[in-house]
RNA sequence: GGGCGAGUGGCGAAGUCGGUAGACGCGGCAGCCCUAGGAGCUGUUGCUCGUAAGAGCGUGAGGGUUCGAGUCCCUCCUCGCCCACCA
């Protein structure tokens, strides 16, 4: 650094230029961000969601990183020992792609983005430990995917299955339910359609329940709401009826509503059930495969779009309603979904919306057996026939016309039915989830092999534990066409089966990204661990994950799978938590120009040119000032000169010359306590913005301030902005003459006798309203405050020729004078 | 259609155990300073009327509760997110 004056009295200019690469480069020589595992002070574990290598930090980046980095350097001046490290999950199609389109291999595409991506961060001046780097690609890091799911596969919790799956015809690959958004493909938007194929899928629901519950999380309301949506329990129960004339055939369906089972006057089946080939008669064999034929053509979107009419077609086969001995029809119909309950309902037209609109549609009988009437159908009467119902009724009531369950409130005939089925032998009380098993097998390159040989004599074999990890070759082709490159890579597919020896064949498919991602935070711990996924006895001092933040978007995905996986590897023994992470916190999305930003749209906005304009400083002062964090915004670098200026008076201010002595400023000292209190309390809050605007109105303060509070205020904006801008508060801690780094200073505490107001204004209203304003010392009595108020010239004139009915009174606020009109 | 969240100046936003609406910042306007910088400083800036003092009106719309409502209750509108023919 060179001395910028030369001897004239001009406070030498803020150049964040000069002063943030070398603190940058003194940080990385110090070791400042390394973090050991055993220290004085107790640990902290902050995370924050790692990104996808995609070549440059955005101002995507800078939204989520900047006040995450900003949140713990707080806690670590809070006196804990915060480890925040940083990674890469490098895996994905993305890179894939990318190399595609520039004729590069996905790995070398991927290292020349981690590496600038690396200096970005660098350049943000976050501190990250970046000794503990993790990076999904490396074998030291994907062999623990393999290693878990071999284990997952030894105790059923990893299965292969002939399914419906969901197929991206762009990527060419299978794509788990979390990953299709509107029926399009997550990443590139491409209309998805199901397909039978044999996949590879974790047993996610074995944990719906437990992953219904959130006892003792500090979760976001929202992220749990979303997340019990996403696993859609459903109580009720599972019956079958008979079909008639086929001995063995019974359709077997699942109903939330058992007790308008009198009501179900037809049946439907989706066009996928088994059933249907079996029981369809000669005569609708034609009209019934066409259907069958249509619907799978039809795209997801299409099928599963509510507003459309509803079709159907008679399979021409009856079943036994055996609770009312009606006689009734079999249709099939594309709004009964294979992949959910049994892919079978009873359908109650009186009672159910969309069985209402199919019996409307093809004039089928709608019976009523629920009355919202609560005197209806006292035992032994039968209800009173009316016209035509004009839509179905859903809520509960009393069941009518249900032969012996009449007059029952339909939350005990629920449970009555269900029972009754079961004794009879024709079901049982059920409950269904929405939620899928996580399809984690893709057709893709860029990933993790599936441990697995498929052998003509032994089947599916398991690569051994000592034999990983199975290591992604390197010499594939990339064409993006036809399916996975590795399977045709003879040296990669022909290998030997690990049980006889003989010739088989390696299972071409990789690992969904969000497996790599599931577990990662276990392996910061130790990255270098090679005996274990994680080494346990630095796991014990770290873990579970204190605070976690990641973008609201990552709500059902990700934060769903990392709660799976840490249940599954607790189960296996290898975890003694139930969940991964105490404390979540999410930030909103930033959107350009009102639309979300990715490289498809080409509209991702960076924030170098500002960082090189204004320094990094402000650019993550910015970020934070720009809003509510938790809300998001729209990028608009519109205001970032404010930031700036701050900064520059910050500079101005932590250079000036001390005071040198003089008497102190109690309103001074007054605001420096309350700007700590709030600064403090903010930053637990996350309200990045309103803190940033307490130290803003601070350094105004202390600007028109002069003697020893004025220091001193400088003193504590020096420390409280040191979490926001690190840079330009370490060059200022050291010019001022501060013992070693800044950001290893204890947070300013808060003395809230200092901070007691002296004068308050009271607002003086009549009737409510505003009518003078006066500055009394504070704590007076409700007595003093109502006196001084009548005193009041204004109030006087307002309240002329009225009488005062009552006084109110708010201590050191207001007086309102309430008159009789 | 269901669930959740949100509507406040020209703009980003503060304020929600009911008690001074618009903190802080951008932008605008007026001025100061300096041989001039992409610098700094001061004042002003919700709307309407008024030269002014001042008055009236103002937090999506409409009702309600209250001495007092951006904040609580009811009805409705708009936007965002999530789920959505899930039986």
């Amino acid at each position: 650094m060179t001395s910028g004056t030369s001897g004239t009295s001009k406070t030498e200019r803020y150049t964040p230029s000069a002063i943030e690469p070398k603190w940058q480069a003194q940080w990385a020589s110090t070791g400042l961000h390394d973090t050991p595992d055993e220290s004085d002070r107790p640990n902290f574990y902050f995370l924050t969601a790692f990104p996808y290598p995609s070549g440059d930090v955005h101002v995507g980046h800078w939204y989520a990183y900047a006040p995450a980095d900003c949140a713990a350097r707080f806690i670590r001046m809070r006196g804990r020992n915060v480890l925040f490290p940083m990674g890469f999950d490098a895996f994905g199609i993305n890179a894939e792609n990318a190399a595609i389109d520039r004729n590069m291999h996905p790995a070398a595409w991927t290292e020349q983005n981690m590496a600038q991506m690396r200096d970005q961060f660098v350049r943000m001046g976050a501190m990250i430990d970046w000794r503990r780097e993790v990076i999904t690609c490396y074998p030291e890091y994907y062999r623990w995917n393999q290693w878990m799911f071999l284990k997952f596969l030894e105790k059923g919790l990893a299965y292969r299955a002939t399914a419906p799956v969901n197929w991206c015809p762009r990527d060419e690959t299978v794509l788990a339910n979390e990953q299709v958004i509107n029926g399009r493909c997550e990443r590139c938007e491409t209309l998805v359609v199901k397909k039978d194929l044999t996949q590879w899928f974790y047993k996610i629901t074995d944990y719906a329940d437990e992953l219904l519950r959130f006892d003792g999380l500090d979760w976001p309301e929202r992220v749990r709401v979303m997340q019990q949506n996403w696993i859609g329990r459903s109580e009720g129960a599972e019956i079958q009826f008979p079909v008639e004339g086929q001995r063995d055939a019974a359709v077997r369906f699942f109903t939330t509503r058992p007790d308008t089972i009198y009501g179900a006057t037809f049946m439907v089946l989706a066009p996928e059930h088994p059933l249907v080939a079996t029981i369809t008669t000669p005569a609708q064999k034609v009209a019934v495969e066409a259907y069958v034929a249509n619907a799978k053509n039809e795209s997801e979107i299409d099928r599963t779009s509510a507003e459309r009419p509803k079709t159907g077609v008679e399979t021409g086969a009856f079943a036994m309603n055996v609770f009312s001995g009606q006689r009734i029809p079999i249709w099939i119909a594309d709004y009964v979904l294979a992949t959910y309950g049994t892919g079978a309902i009873m359908a109650v037209p009186a009672h159910d919306e969309r069985d209402f609109a199919f019996a409307k549609q093809y004039g089928l009988p709608i019976k009523e057996v629920i009355s919202a009437d609560a005197g209806a159908g006292a035992p032994g009467s039968e209800a009173t026939e009316h016209g035509p119902l004009e839509s179905a009724f859903t809520g509960d009531g009393i069941m009518v016309r249900s032969g012996p369950y009449n007059g029952t409130r339909s939350d005990v005939g629920k449970r009555t039915i269900a029972a009754e089925a079961k004794k009879t032998g024709i079901g049982k009380p059920s409950v269904t989830y929405r939620l899928r098993d996580w399809l984690v097998s893709r057709q893709r390159y860029w990933g993790t092999p599936i441990p697995v040989v498929y052998c003509d004599a032994d089947g599916i074999v398991p690569v051994p534990e000592s034999q990983l990890p199975v290591v992604l070759p390197r010499d594939a082709q990339f064409t993006g066409r036809g399916g996975s490159p590795l399977a045709k890579l003879p040296s990669f597919v022909d290998t030997t089966c690990p049980t006889c020896g003989k010739p088989a064949k390696r299972e071409t498919d990789t690992m969904d990204t969000f497996v790599d991602s599931s577990w990662y935070m276990y392996r910061y711990l130790d990255t270098k661990i090679d005996t274990h996924f994680m080494n346990v006895d630095v796991g014990k001092r770290w873990l579970p994950v204190d605070r976690y933040t990641i973008g609201i978007e990552h709500a059902i995905l990700h934060l769903l799978y990392c709660r799976f996986v840490c249940k599954a590897l607790r189960d296996l023994g290898y975890l003694w938590f139930d969940e991964p992470i105490r404390h979540l916190r999410n930030q909103g999305t930033i959107v350009f120009k009102g639309r979300k930003m990715s490289k498809s749209r080409g509209n991702v906005q960076a924030p170098d040119e500002y960082v090189a304009r204004y320094g990094a400083d402000t650019v993550r002062l910015f970020v934070m000032f720009m809003g509510p964090w938790t809300e998001g915004n729209d990028w608009d670098a519109a205001g970032i000169e404010g930031t700036a200026r701050f900064l520059h008076r910050v500079w101005t201010l932590g250079l000036s010359a001390p005071s040198g002595g003089g008497a102190r400023d109690a309103e001074l000292d007054r605001a420096v306590q309350r700007t700590i209190k709030k600064v403090t309390e903010d930053l637990e809050g996350y309200h990045f913005n309103t803190a940033v605007a307490a130290m803003m109105e601070l350094s105004t303060a202390a600007f028109h301030a002069s003697g020893p509070s004025r220091d001193a205020a400088i003193d504590a904006l020096v420390l409280l902005l040191a979490p926001f801008a690190p840079h330009i508060t370490e060059e200022l801690w050291q010019r001022r003459g501060g013992q070693g780094s800044v950001h290893r200073q204890t947070w300013p505490a808060f003395d809230p006798a200092v901070a007691r107001d002296v004068a308050v204004t009271i607002v003086a209203q009549v009737n409510g309203k505003v009518r003078d304003r006066l500055e009394l010392a504070a704590g007076l009595s409700e007595d003093a405050l109502k006196q001084a108020a009548l005193a009041s010239p204004k109030v006087a004139q307002a309240i002329a020729g009225l009488r005062v009915e009552r006084v109110i009174v708010v201590a050191d606020r207001l007086v309102n004078v309430v008159t009789t009109s």
